[in-house]
RNA sequence: GAUCGCGUAGCUCAGCUGGUAGAGCAAGCGGCUUUUAACCGCUAGGUCCUGGGUUCGAGCCCCAGCGCGAUCACCA
């Protein structure tokens, strides 16, 4: 089943659940990245110079330049008050959440009262008993009050407000927190209190500059809302959005606890290489590349299966690799280019076990999802998660379904009787319904009639296709015609499949070797017999279970995330 | 690759039947010691994605291109 994994990147086009969340378009990507190539004669022209009538620039980038200019300004003027705008170490800094979890109601009032007393009574300030702390963020919120200025500061464990009142500081320290701009990073030190209005700050009592920003920020309320600059900028998205950094942290989180689900199956985590000389493991097409010294042509890895069964071979009893894939093909909602996908062998397992393996791990990182462990979207209330307009239920077991029975169910005919077949293919306009091979029509109906009946809020596995349409998949022994094989579908995605595999030669080089026969002139070019590998099988590798998991879907589902761009920091995007 | 939609100020968005380009926030100046999308006054900011065309006149209509999005195709 070589080939199998092709299909990993597959979605049925049916159910995909509709998300509440729209994302308008709008532009000024073109106007940002003038803003960036435009840099340096900004900086010229803004630090001395006077504008003359002689320099003309597109007004689009005068425009621009004011924004810059003004910040530029506030940078030479800290420098002529002696302060450094790009910053240096700082020990003992507090996250913004720790900070904000210093913060206690009852010293917050002792002090105030403690306070007030004093002031009547005309005696000195008493010391300040609230706890202390140091804290760095960028500010997104600045609001002057004329001797009282208020920041919100943000960073990745969330915003805290720090005050600075005119008394509190030095007047140098005043005229920068007066002058701070939005995305400008700073550090503040002072006591954990609360405003009138409750709300919890930092009361600065000093505050430096830790790295001037010069570029225009997105709207404070609003963010960023277009897609593009929010993938080509994703560096400004993960500020002015709070939502992505939370969905990035979810994910490191996701990929960690499946490590470690898996090594407490006692599986190893494997390398293998990903740059291939022979482009197998999967039929999809390859990004070509080149080693310059050896002067041999190299295809980026579409699966990592042939090199994974090799371990097998060599006495790696059960092993998994996470890691990226490379497939020259389209673009859209659930594909990227390159995805990150779990594959997992186990010798002298099968399908079967493959399939527990998968359920009890998806369920038990549902369920840490609705314990909110990842930080991200997700919803609480245990393995039931949102997803879009959708409740997925996670609990155990998940629905299985046979191939047959669901095609007998949305057909009504059985899969066997090759006259109602054709007859049904011709009626629902299938590409060659008077031509094509009995079997090749099943699996087109199938996916026509039959995969829409898949809840798409419930986990399924649909097991044992024909073995007819599954080349490289084992057969079953009590039923030839079946291949012990099942695909995962969640929401109307293809999460994953998994085989039980080939580990016959002599029936894998027939197959490969059909299958290479078969395949169209443009797979042809890129695809050669794996030699090596069929070696490898005849030295001997156990019979064994096989899965792929789609990485990137998983955490989609986890996230609530609309698009796979949604969770890969850098999504392939076009070239401006 | 195909079809549809979108592209207006730094950001978020209005813009009538084709008739001189608008708001909020951001920015600059001034005011304000407890703000919560702070508020008040003033100022500045535009190649309406690009290139053609129609028209007396185009942000708006037509054609082509670019980018993004959606749907489809590809993904055995």
């Amino acid at each position: 089943m070589v080939c199998g994994r092709a299909s990993l990147v597959r979605a049925s086009r049916r159910s995909y659940p509709s998300f509440s969340r729209t994302i308008r378009c709008a532009p000024m990507a073109s106007l940002l990245a003038m803003a960036l190539q435009d840099h340096t004669a900004v900086s010229e022209h803004a630090a001395n110079q006077p504008s003359t009538p002689d320099d003309t620039q597109a007004p689009t980038a005068e425009s621009l330049r004011e924004l810059e200019v003004a910040r530029r300004a506030k940078l030479d003027r800290l420098r002529e008050l002696g302060v450094e705008p790009f910053g240096q170490r700082i020990d003992g800094l507090a996250t913004l959440a720790d900070a904000r979890a210093a913060f206690s109601e009852p010293v917050h009032l002792a002090h105030e009262e403690a306070a007030k007393a004093a002031k009547e009574g005309g005696a000195p300030a008493p010391a300040d008993s609230r706890p202390r702390a140091t804290v760095a963020g960028r500010v997104v919120q600045h609001r002057d009050l004329g001797k009282l200025v208020f920041v919100w500061l943000r960073d990745s464990t969330g915003d805290l407000q720090v005050s600075i009142s005119k008394a509190g500081v030095d007047a140098t320290t005043f005229e920068i927190a007066k002058a701070l701009d939005y995305g400008d990073v700073v550090a503040a030190s002072g006591h954990v209190g609360r405003t009138n209005r409750g709300e919890v700050c930092v009361w600065a009592d000093g505050l430096t500059m830790q790295s001037k920003s010069l570029e225009p920020p997105p709207s404070k309320w609003h963010g960023l809302t277009d897609p593009e600059i929010r993938y080509r900028r994703r560096y400004v998205d993960m500020f002015a959005t709070p939502q992505t950094i939370k969905t990035f942290q979810a994910r490191s989180r996701i990929v960690s606890a499946i490590r470690r689900f898996m090594e407490s199956r006692g599986f190893l985590e494997v390398e293998t290489p990903m740059m291939h000389p022979i482009a197998g493991g999967a039929a999809a097409r390859p990004f070509l590349t080149h080693h310059n010294t050896l002067d041999m042509q190299l295809f980026m890895r579409v699966a990592p299966e042939l090199y994974l069964k090799r371990l097998l071979v060599g006495g790696m009893p059960k092993v998994f690799e996470i890691n990226r894939n490379f497939r020259n093909e389209g673009v859209d909602r659930s594909h990227n280019p390159e995805f990150t996908s779990m594959e997992v062998y186990e010798a002298f397992g099968d399908y079967g076990t493959m399939m527990e393996l998968t359920e009890s791990l998806l369920h038990e990182l549902a369920v840490q999802a609705g314990a909110e462990q990842w930080g991200g979207g997700a919803t609480a209330g245990g393995p039931t998660l949102a997803f879009g307009d959708l409740s997925i239920n996670w609990g155990k077991p998940f629905v299985r379904v046979r191939f047959e029975d669901l095609f007998l169910r949305a057909l009504g005919f059985p899969m066997r009787d090759e006259a109602r077949v054709r007859a049904s293919a011709k009626a629902a306009h299938i590409d060659g319904a008077d031509k094509k091979d009995h079997w090749l029509l099943v699996e087109a109906l199938f996916e026509e009639k039959a995969e829409p009946l898949i809840d798409p809020a419930r986990p399924t596995f649909v097991m044992d296709y024909p073995s007819a349409v599954s080349p490289l998949t084992r057969p079953s022994r009590a039923q030839p015609e079946i291949a012990e094989r099942w695909d995962l579908f969640v929401a109307g995605m293809e999460i994953g499949p998994a085989y039980t595999e080939l580990n016959d030669p002599d029936i894998q080089l027939a197959k490969f070797t059909e299958q290479l026969s078969g395949a169209d002139d443009e797979i042809d070019t890129f695809r050669s017999l794996d030699e090596d590998f069929l070696t490898a099988l005849r030295v001997g590798m156990p019979p064994a279970g096989g899965l792929g998991l789609g990485i990137d879907r998983i955490v989609m589902l986890l996230t609530n995330s609309s698009t796979i761009r949604d969770v890969i920091l850098f999504p392939l995007l076009r070239r401006q």
